[in-house]
DNA sequence: TTGCAATACTAACAAATGTTAGTTAGTGAA
DNA sequence: TTCACTAACTAACATTTGTTAGTATTGCAA
C-alpha cells in the first residue's frame, strides 16, 4: 500500500458503485429501512461481500453526510472570504448550497434526512458542522444589517427559515425537471432577498 | 359494544398514553428505530400488552399522519371558503398550519418526517391528501395573481417553498422557546408575503 | 509459473423484530 | 355469585438484522 493511500485511501470504483446503489435505496426506504442484504442484492452479490469494500453500514451514511457537510462548509467559507457585498454573498451561498444538494440527488436527500441515524459520536460531530454552517449564514445577515442593506430581523429565525427553503429542494428537484439548479438558486435568492432587503427596488 | 363505538371506536385514555409515549420516542429515534418493546418499556408494560390497545405498530403512525392531515385540510378549506382577501387568506392558512404543527410537537414532527414509512396503501392515500393541500395553497396564490395583488410566480415552486418554511417549524419550535405559535405564524406570513406581494408598502 | 492481493462465496452467529396464542388477575353489572 | 370484559402477563414464533470466519476464484506482477 502506498503512503498516499494510507493517508487518504483511494475509493475504488466498486465502492463507488456500492455507495450509489445504497443511496438510491436509502432515499426510497430510509437508512434503517435499507438492509445490507438489500444493498447486496442491488449489487448482485452477497451481503458479506460488501465488507470487502466498506467497513459497515454506517460507513455509507457517515461518508455521505460528512462529505456533503464539508463541501457546503468550504463553499460557504470561500464566499465569506472572497466577496464583500452581502447581497452578492447571500446569492452565492444559495448557489453553493443548491448546486451541492442537486449534484447527486440521492446523496443530497440522504444528507438532509438521514444524518439523525448516525452513531452518537458521528452525530455530534455532524451537528457541530451544521452549527458552524448556520453561523456562516448568520455572518452574512449580520453584515447586511450592519451595512443597512438588510432589515433587522431575528437572525436565528431567519437563518433556519432560509435553510428550510434551501434544503427542501431535495424533496422535489429532478434533473430532468423544469428548472436547472442555477434557475432554482436564482429564484430562491430572489425569494429570500425580498424578505430581507430594506428597499425593494 | 355500542353502535356508536362500532362506527367510531372511542379512544381510551390508555391508548392516548401509548400514542404520547410512541410519538416522543419516534421523534427521537424515528419510526423504524422505535420498537414495540421500546414503547412497551416506556409504558412500563410488555410489548404484547400493547396489542390490547392498538392493532399494530403502523396504527400509531397512520393515526397520527391522517389526523394531522385531516385537520390541516379542513382548516385550509375553511379559510378558502369563508374569506375573500387573498392576503388575509394566506395569513390565516399559515396560522392554521403553524398552530396545528406546534400544538403537539411530537405528533407534528412525526407527521412531517415519518409518513414515508406508511404501508403502500396508506402512503398513497396520504400523498393524495397532501396534493389536495398543496392545491389549496395554489388556489390562494392564483387568486392573488388574478386580483393583481401577488406577483406572477411559478406557483408550484412557490407553494413548495412556502410549505418548506412552514414545515421546518417542527425542527426547532419549542413550547418554552422565545416565540409563540402566533408570533411564528406572523413572522412567516410577513416573510412569505414580502416575496409575493406586488407593492411592498 | 508462482504467488499475492482483491474480491467473491457459503455458513453461521447472536440479537432484535412485529406479532400471536393462551392465560390470568381484577372490576363492575346482572 | 356468576358473567363478561378489560388489560395485563408469559412464552413462543418465524423473520430479519449487521456482521464475522473461513474458503474459493480470479487476474496481475514477479
Amino acid at each position: 500500500m502506498l503512503v498516499s493511500e494510507k493517508i487518504s485511501p483511494k475509493t475504488s470504483a466498486r465502492k463507488a458503485q456500492i455507495m450509489d446503489v445504497s443511496l438510491e435505496m436509502m432515499r426510497r426506504l430510509g437508512y434503517q429501512g435499507t438492509s445490507m442484504r438489500d444493498i447486496a442484492s442491488g449489487m448482485k452479490m452477497e451481503a458479506a461481500s460488501l465488507y470487502n469494500h466498506i467497513s459497515g453500514k454506517e460507513d455509507i451514511l457517515a461518508e455521505t453526510c460528512f462529505r456533503m457537510a464539508e463541501r457546503l462548509l468550504t463553499g460557504l467559507a470561500d464566499v465569506n472570504d472572497i466577496y464583500f457585498n452581502p447581497v452578492e454573498k447571500l446569492s452565492l451561498a444559495v448557489k453553493n448550497h443548491v448546486n451541492i444538494l442537486t449534484e447527486n440527488t440521492h446523496a443530497g436527500w440522504v444528507f438532509v434526512h438521514e444524518w439523525r441515524h448516525l452513531s452518537d459520536e458521528n452525530r455530534s460531530r455532524f451537528v457541530a458542522m451544521r452549527d458552524a454552517y448556520e453561523k456562516g449564514f448568520n455572518t452574512i445577515l449580520k453584515q447586511g444589517e450592519d451595512e443597512g442593506v438588510f432589515q433587522d430581523v431575528n437572525n436565528k429565525f431567519a437563518v433556519l427559515t432560509i435553510l428550510a427553503s434551501l434544503n427542501w429542494v431535495v424533496e422535489w428537484y429532478k434533473p430532468q425537471g423544469g428548472m436547472t439548479p442555477e434557475q432554482i438558486a436564482d429564484k430562491l435568492t430572489e425569494f429570500i432577498l425580498s424578505g430581507l432587503k430594506k428597499d425593494n427596488n
